[in-house]
DNA sequence: TATTGTTATACTCTATAACTATA
DNA sequence: TATAGTTATAGAGTATAACAATA
């Protein structure tokens, strides 16, 4: 047998661990972008656009493991910030697309730049192995449980 | 020059996946837990406080990197819930002081349960090596950011 | 009927700032 | 004055569920 003791050593949790530094993390980048009028969340939405626009609402929620209710009202919010246009699809009356303005193309690469600087905040400590690791290990997570909308439970 | 494209790839940024897999981690934590009737941040004050209480407030605002308001919110529900018991400190008159309950000393072990199942689901499939190397480099996070409430920018 | 998207509603989580009581 | 804690306020983030329009 391996042990007699309950697993009851919170700092064993990986899970606790993994939280505790994203939201750190997540913090302090929003404190970043909030400089350019921007949420964490919204930067995301932006950035998913970013290169595959016009997609569809329905499209942007199964990308980021969310509702589609959750994406209107993101969207919502950014086109009210002149970063998001919202347009009918002319193929499918129950359709529409959200596209980038010329603003938010501006503004994505300062957000990207912002990223960037948070991830060097955080991270760069780390040797280059182990950010390679990090990041394989992230992704493999996403991979092999298939994070998306609906949690497998 | 190292390179003529601006950084746009979010994928190349570690606090996004970290961010993306940390959100469904503890979505799925939370879906456990709801059903013991507590929330993830209710646990983790509930597991802070085994082996440690009683303890102020403000220890514990200190300890999980959060504000003292924020912590009289959090243990308002949970003694409402009858999980947690604050009582004032015969030396301070202005201290306070938090503690379980038999009730949720009872819970803890419980909820730490889900939190290794959780643990399992998403974590399992890594190889002990790669499970190691993640938790000593979110905890190596951690100390070389010196992650405390106020987040030092 | 099934799908797309929106709206309505509801909570959790967390912060900031002002306030109270004590030290 | 400084500290411990609470209260008030606010907003982000996200979900579920019901609904309208279209397919």
């Amino acid at each position: 047998m391996k042990s007699t003791r309950p697993t009851s050593d919170l700092t064993a949790h990986l899970g606790y661990w993994l939280r505790y530094v994203s939201n750190h993390v997540s913090q302090a980048f929003a404190r970043k972008v909030e400089t350019r009028g921007v949420t964490v969340a919204e930067w995301v939405l932006l950035h998913q656009l970013l290169g595959a626009e016009p997609l569809a609402p329905s499209r942007v929620a199964e990308r980021l493991g969310m509702t589609r209710g959750a994406i209107t009202k993101l969207a919502d919010r950014l086109i009210a910030k002149s970063l998001l246009v919202r347009n009918a699809d002319p193929e499918d009356g129950r359709a529409q697309t959200l596209a980038l303005t010329v603003k938010s193309r501006k503004l994505v690469p300062e957000l990207a730049a912002l990223a960037d600087a948070n991830d060097s905040q955080f991270f760069d400590h780390l040797s280059p192995k182990d950010r390679a690791t990090f990041l394989r290990i992230l992704r493999g997570i996403v991979d092999a449980r298939g994070l998306k909308s609906v949690p497998v439970d």
